[in-house]
DNA sequence: CATAAATAATACCGTTTGGTATATATTTGC
DNA sequence: GCAAATATATACCAAACGGTATTATTTATG
């Protein structure tokens, strides 16, 4: 890895957390010169511009989460096993080395929906590729016979993204960590429904 | 109502949508001045500094949701055609008077949860008013016989209104319309199974 | 070891930010 | 209808914004 390729990673690191919590407007060049320790110059030396760090930043959080739910998910056999996962991840996410401010998914998305395509964009896959990641899951579930096969996958897959996401905000909110966990009981109840 | 009473109530009408939108952070003292037509010191004159315009902006975007739904509440009798219309409403709420940038919880929840104390508080209780009315709401159910003695209110509360709220996340960052009403349709049948 | 190429820091650009003191209209009570 | 009070506009402030051209410093290579 050169020096650029390495500093540019550096930036990416550094600022990811800010604009998760900060949002893309909310994170200026200054927050992000103090957080890598580099001059503007510096980085406008390694990035075009706000934008491309920016959508680097996010998809370094998504990418961290996405490795948790692999590695995880590795450990498992079944697919109730595997959807459970997801259940599991989220409901703990302050023992994984979860990107700090929470879900880059939801953030990006209330922060940039109205206001920045190109982030709004990768948001949006994000969602898409999930609910994929879950309809094929319960797919083979039932091919399996491990779950019910007039099961509608597609409508299990976005309630649960969108519990879990809204269970999220909640959470932060409010500061009530067991309103996350009651929630995600709810979640489990539905899963082992199937 | 005074002359300053009318342009106060007149700032926050303009402005409430653009706080709901484009965020705390995003809306400037100049989308604000083009969206009403004063000047600066007009707005300055009615309101101490940008914060209180957002405070008031926020009550206002939420008072609107609130209304919707009293008014629609009242058309029913039972307490689970009540709790039904928080779905209803949030089903189709763009037939309903409802802000613009959709559910200002959901806005200012992520978007000041890091950045602005006095924004999440207010965000925070009205999470917590809302759990607080769907608990009673099941409550009252339960003593008419209409829901099983033994569900679990704040359970069932706080799972509508994430799934809610995550429902919306999803439908405005991809766009489809019909992710929402599948979700919904997953609400209807938690609460009918109540 | 010198030189060229890559990388980072400096100093600056015009613009916009939130905010304010002051002057000018405009209502309001009498 | 005329003051007094209130409400709006004007003109300005320092600070911060995103961005850039230029200079200084590393780093790799012949």
């Amino acid at each position: 890895m050169s020096k650029a390729e390495q500093t540019k990673a550096f930036i990416i690191e550094k600022t990811a957390p800010i604009f998760n919590k900060k949002g893309y407007e909310g994170t200026s060049m200054s927050d992000m010169t103090t957080a890598t320790g580099l001059t503007k110059g510096s980085i406008y030396g390694n990035f075009a511009n706000k934008d491309e760090v920016a959508l680097a930043a996010f998809d370094y959080n998504l990418q961290k989460v996405e490795t948790i739910i692999r590695l995880e998910m590795a450990k498992k056999g079944g697919a109730k096993d595997k959807l459970l996962v997801y259940i599991d991840v989220y409901d703990n996410f302050l023992k994984h080395p979860f990107p700090q401010g929470g879900c880059p998914i939801l953030n990006t998305a209330t922060d940039c929906d109205d206001t920045h395509p190109g982030l709004k964009k990768k948001a949006a896959s994000a969602i898409s590729n999930w609910k994929n990641k879950i309809v094929a899951l319960i797919r083979t579930g039932i091919t399996c016979k491990e779950f019910n096969k007039n099961v509608n996958a597609e409508k299990v897959a976005l309630s649960v993204i969108a519990t879990i996401e809204g269970a999220i905000m909640i959470t932060k909110l409010t500061g009530k960590t067991n309103y996350h966990t009651i929630i995600m009981q709810t979640l489990r109840e539905m899963i082992e429904g199937l």
